[in-house]
RNA sequence: GUGGUUUUAGCUCAGUUGGUUAGAGCGCCUGAUUGUGGUUCAGGAGGUCGUGGGUUCGAGCCCCAUAUUCCACCCCA
C-alpha cells in the first residue's frame, strides 16, 4: 500500500493529554454550573437525517452543513432524465440523506418531540458535544468544535432568561474571566423597529449598519443606510436608535419613546426589562455584565424573543457564547406551541481565550505515582507481584515493560513526572530491602516491602 | 463562498541577484557513568524544502495548479 502523508482534515485538531486536561477543566466547570441550576445531561447522535437539519439555520447556515454521502451506488437510483435537470443544490437530498449536526439546539428540539411522553415540562437539559460546520477556518473558528448548551422547553417565564445570564456570569467568572459582556436583545424589539420604519426587509441591513457605528462613525452609518435605500426622513426617525447609548435604563427609555407606536416593540422592551428585573432580584452583582444591544441580530432563524451573545474584552475573539428564545422550534417536528430558550458556550473559543490569558490552573493530573524498574527476568517476576500489590492499595503504578538500561527507565520516569521509582535488582532481591528513589530530591533509601507499602500509601497521591 | 497570507529537520525558525554538499537553537539517540533521571561535556542521526507540473545549463528561491495555515469579508461558538 502506498504511504500516505499523515495530515488532519481542514479545521480539525488532535487533543494531547495536557490539552485534554484543560478542555475537561472547562467542560467540568460549565457542567457544574448547569447542574447547579437544575439542568440534566443528554446526548444525541453525531449525525441526523438531513431533513431534520435543513431550513433551520437560514440560507447561509444550510450551506455550512456537512452532508454525508449515501452508501452504495446512489447514482444509479437517479434516472437519466432527472439527472440532466439537476444542479448541485437539488441533487443533494438525493445523494445525501444524513448530515453531521450543526448545533445542539435543533437536535434537542427533535429529541423533545420524540420523547415528549417521557419528559415533564418544563424540561431543562444540558448537552456537551461536538458540532460541525463546513466553514472556512480562522482564529477561533474550527470545522469541528464543542458546544456546551443548556436549554429549557415548556416555560415562557423570563426567569429562565435571567437565570441563563447568571449561568454565563457564574461559569465564565469561575473560569477566571473578568472583563466580559453578556449582550441582550429581543427579536420583538427588532420587529418593532421594522414596524416603525415600515421596511421590515431592510431590518437586517439596518442592524448591520448600526453595528458599525464604532468603526465608521455616525456619518458612515447614515451613508451606508442611505445606500441601502433609507430616505432622509426615515434616517431622521432612526436617529435616536442609531445613536442609542448610555446605561441599559437610558437605552430602554429612549426605545420606549421611539417605539411607542409599535405594540410589538413595546412587548420587546417589556421583556428585556423583565429579564433585567429578575436578574437583579437573583443577584444584583450580575447586572454590570449585561448590556442591552439592539445591533445584536444573530443569524439563527428560529429565535423569536430574547437573544444573547457573550464577548470577552480581554482578548480579540468572536463571541464565546450565544443563545435565545425560540417559540416554535418543535412545531417543525409536529409539536406546536412549545416555547424554548437556551444558551451555548463555545468551549474551543473559551479554551483559546484562557490559554492566551494564561488562566488555566497548574496541571493537576495525577500521573503514575510509582515506577518499578525492570532489570532482568528473575527480578521481573518479583516485581510483578509487587506491582499488583501497589495497585491493589490504590497506588497508580507501572513496571517498565522491558529490561532496559536504568538510565532509560529513569529518563522515562522523569519525563512522565513519576515521583517514585522502586529499584528491584539482584542486590534488592537477595537482601529483601528494596530501594526507593524520590525523583524530586534525588534521595533514595532502602526499606522492606511491607514498610514500602505503608510509606507509599501514606505519602503517594492515590489516583 | 470572495480576497490576501503561510508552508524548509520532531518543534521554533534562518536561507543573499537563481549557482558546489540546505543551516541554527531546542528536542531526540549514543557515550563520558555495564545500577541512577533532571545539570555539564563529547559525538551522532534526522530534510522527496507542502504536493504536482513548468521555465532554466542549474530552482528552497521564478511561473502555473492544488492542498494547508493564518488574516480580512460573509457568517458564526
Amino acid at each position: 500500500m502506498a504511504q500516505i502523508k499523515p495530515s488532519l482534515a481542514k479545521g480539525t485538531r488532535d487533543f494531547s493529554p495536557l490539552e485534554m486536561e484543560r478542555r475537561n477543566y472547562i467542560f467540568n466547570t460549565i457542567k457544574d454550573v448547569f447542574r447547579k441550576y437544575g439542568y440534566q445531561e443528554i446526548q444525541t447522535p453525531s449525525f441526523e437525517n438531513l431533513q431534520t437539519l435543513t431550513g433551520k439555520y437560514g440560507e447561509e447556515g444550510d450551506k455550512l452543513i456537512f452532508k454525508i454521502l449515501n452508501s452504495g451506488d446512489f447514482i444509479s437510483k437517479i434516472s437519466a432524465e432527472k439527472f440532466a435537470t439537476l444542479h448541485s443544490n437539488s441533487i443533494t437530498p438525493l445523494i445525501a440523506e444524513k448530515a453531521l449536526r450543526y448545533d445542539l439546539t435543533v437536535p434537542f428540539a427533535r429529541y423533545v418531540v420524540m420523547h415528549q411522553n417521557e419528559i415533564t415540562l418544563p424540561f431543562k437539559r444540558f448537552q456537551i458535544q461536538p458540532v460541525w460546520r463546513a466553514d472556512r477556518p480562522q482564529r477561533g473558528r474550527y470545522r469541528e468544535f464543542y458546544q456546551c448548551d443548556a436549554d429549557v422547553v415548556g416555560s415562557e417565564s423570563l426567569l429562565n432568561e435571567a437565570e441563563f445570564i447568571l449561568v454565563y456570569q457564574e461559569a465564565l467568572s469561575s473560569l477566571g474571566l473578568k472583563d466580559f459582556v453578556i449582550k441582550l436583545n429581543n427579536r420583538k424589539l427588532l420587529a418593532g423597529i421594522a414596524d416603525i420604519i415600515g421596511k421590515p426587509e431592510l431590518l437586517i441591513d439596518m442592524t448591520v449598519a448600526i453595528d458599525k457605528l464604532d468603526k465608521i462613525g455616525l456619518v458612515g452609518v447614515k451613508q451606508e443606510l442611505a445606500a441601502k435605500g433609507f430616505s432622509t426622513e426615515e434616517l431622521a426617525m432612526l436617529d435616536p436608535i442609531i445613536t442609542l447609548s448610555g446605561s441599559n435604563v437610558d437605552k430602554l427609555a429612549t426605545l420606549k419613546e421611539v417605539l411607542k407606536s409599535s405594540e410589538m416593540g413595546q412587548k420587546g422592551i417589556e421583556e428585556i426589562e423583565m429579564v433585567l428585573a429578575y436578574a437583579q432580584k437573583l443577584d444584583a452583582n450580575a447586572l454590570p455584565y449585561i448590556e442591552v444591544d439592539i445591533t445584536l441580530a444573530r443569524g439563527l432563524n428560529y429565535y423569536t424573543g430574547s437573544i444573547f451573545e457573550v464577548k470577552t474584552n480581554e482578548v480579540s475573539m468572536g463571541s464565546i457564547g450565544g443563545g435565545g428564545r425560540y417559540d416554535d422550534l418543535t412545531g417543525m417536528f409536529g409539536l406546536p406551541g412549545l416555547t424554548g430558550v437556551g444558551i451555548s458556550f463555545g468551549a474551543d473559543r473559551i479554551y483559546d481565550v484562557l490559554l492566551e490569558l494564561d488562566l488555566f490552573p497548574e496541571s493537576t493530573t495525577k500521573t503514575t505515582q510509582v515506577l518499578v524498574t525492570n532489570f532482568d527476568q528473575s527480578t521481573e517476576d518479583y516485581a510483578l507481584s509487587l506491582l499488583q500489590t501497589l495497585r491493589k492499595n490504590g497506588i497508580a503504578s507501572e513496571l517498565y515493560p522491558v529490561a532496559a538500561k536504568l538510565k532509560k527507565q529513569l529518563t522515562y520516569a522523569d519525563q512522565k513526572k513519576i515521583p517514585y521509582v522502586i529499584f528491584i535488582g539482584a542486590e534488592e532481591l537477595s537482601s529483601g530491602m528494596l530501594t526507593i528513589k524520590k525523583m524530586i530530591t534525588g534521595e533514595q533509601e532502602k526499606m522492606a516491602a511491607d514498610d514500602l507499602f505503608s510509606y507509599l500509601i501514606n505519602t503517594a497521591d492515590p489516583n
